[in-house]
DNA sequence: CGGAGAGTTGAGAAACCTCAAAGCAGGTGG
DNA sequence: CCACCTGCTTTGAGGTTTCTCAACTCTCCG
C-alpha cells in the first residue's frame, strides 16, 4: 500500500490548453486524472484533426504510448487540471508483485479498447442526431458516475471539438443542438447543456 | 519456456462462417490466430453491425473481453482457420513471472488501441477513397509483413463487410473499386486485388 | 444446369458539407 | 470600468458526397 502511495504521488497542474504530452514524445508515465478535463487528438501530415476522446477525473490517459515507447496522440487540458503521474515501470514491477493490481491494469486497458469499439460503432453507423445523442447521453452517464446532475452540465469543449470527436462538421453540431432545442429534448445555451428529455433522447441511439 | 508452451498448446480448428466468441459469452481465453482470418463485429440492438476489424495469422483477439469478463463482439471465421486458445488466468500468472511475457502483452493490448484510433480518424475524417485506399495499403503492408504479396492479395471478406467497416455501403465500396481501376490504381477482379501504383494509392490517404 | 449469394451499375433522394454573414461572450488593454 | 477585439456559435443557401432502391450480372456450388 505505501508503494502504491508512491505510484501515485507525482501530482502536476496544467492551465486550460497546456499539453500533457505531445504525439511523439517519449514515454515513461501513465497519467489520472484527479481534477479538470482533458482531450487527446491525432493529427494528421495534412492538418486535419482527429479527436479521440474526452477524460474525466478518475481516468486513465497515455495507455497508446506503450506498443511504441512514443506517445502517438496529443492531450490537452480542457481546463485547469491536475494529474497524477504514474512511472509505468515501476506500475509494471508493482502489478508482478499484486495480482489485483495488475487485473486492475488490464481491465483499464481492455475498457480502452471498448470504449473504442463504441466510437467505432458510433462513427461507422449513425446518423448526425444519433452520434449527438450518444456523445450527450455518454456525458450524462460520467458526470452522474461522479456525483454532477445527469441532465445539466457544462460542456468543456467547442462545437469543433465535438464536431472533430463525432465526425461531423461544427456547423452540423450547432444545427443538431438548435434542433433538439426545438424538439424540447434539450436546453442549449452555448455550452450549458439541459436534458429535458433523457428518454427520448435514448430512444435517438438505439432505435430511430 | 516449458510453461510457454503449455500456454499455447490448446489449438482449435474452425470452419469458414463459424464463430469463435460470440458476444456476451463468459470470457475465459484470449486467441492466437495461427492460420486463416476472422472478422470482429458488434451488433447493435436494431439490427445494424459493425465490424471492428479483420484479423490475420499472429494477431491476438478477445482482448476486449477483459474489462467485464465477457466477450463484447462476435468473432467470425472468414475462412477455414486454426487458433491457438490461451487461458487468460494462466497468462496472468505467468506474466508475473516474465517481465518480458508482462510487456509483451502490455504491448499487445496498446498497439489494439493505436489500431483503433487509427479507425477512428478513418472514419471520423476521410472520405470514401481515402478510407478505401487507407484499407487496402493496410492490408498490403500485412501481407507483406507476413511474406505474402503486398500488391497481389485475395480479399477474404464480402463488399458488406469492408463497407460495415470502413463505415459505407457496400454499393459505395464497390463503385470506389470500379473508380479506382478506372484511374489505373488497381486491378479488381471480385475478391483479387492487384494493386498496380502503390505510390499513387499512398498519396490518397496521405494529402488529398 | 439451376439457384443463391455476391457484386456491379444507374438514377434519384437524403444527409452532410462548404461558404458566408452575422451575433455573442469573454478577456484585455486603455 | 468600459470598449474593443478575438474566437466561438448560430443560421442560411447551395453544392457534394453518399445512401437508397432497383435491376441486372456474375460466380460458385451442389
Amino acid at each position: 500500500m505505501q508503494q502504491l502511495d508512491a505510484l501515485t504521488s507525482l501530482k502536476r497542474t496544467f492551465r486550460r490548453g497546456e499539453y500533457l504530452y505531445r504525439c511523439g514524445e517519449h514515454f515513461q508515465s501513465l497519467f489520472a486524472i484527479r481534477t479538470g478535463f482533458f482531450k487527446t487528438q491525432v493529427l494528421h501530415e495534412d492538418g486535419r484533426e482527429q479527436v479521440t476522446g474526452f477524460q474525466m477525473p478518475g481516468e486513465i490517459i497515455g495507455l497508446d504510448a506503450i506498443c511504441t515507447d512514443a506517445h502517438t496522440c496529443d492531450a490537452v487540458a480542457l481546463e485547469d487540471s491536475e494529474i497524477c503521474e504514474i512511472p509505468f515501470d515501476r506500475l509494471e514491477t508493482l502489478s508482478r508483485e499484486l495480482p489485483s493490481l495488475q487485473r486492475h491494469l488490464h481491465k483499464i486497458m481492455s475498457r480502452e479498447i471498448v470504449r473504442d469499439q463504441g466510437i467505432m460503432m458510433l462513427l461507422g453507423s449513425m446518423r448526425a442526431e444519433e452520434r449527438l445523442a450518444a456523445f450527450l447521453l455518454n456525458l450524462s452517464q460520467r458526470f452522474s458516475a461522479r456525483g454532477y446532475s445527469p441532465t445539466s452540465f457544462y460542456l468543456r469543449m467547442t462545437r469543433q471539438e465535438i464536431g472533430s470527436y463525432l465526425g461531423l462538421k461544427l456547423e452540423t453540431v450547432s444545427r443538431t443542438f438548435s434542433h433538439f432545442q426545438e424538439h424540447g429534448l434539450l436546453n442549449v445555451r452555448v455550452r450549458e447543456v439541459e436534458i429535458m428529455d433523457l428518454i427520448r433522447l435514448r430512444s435517438f441511439v438505439s432505435h430511430t
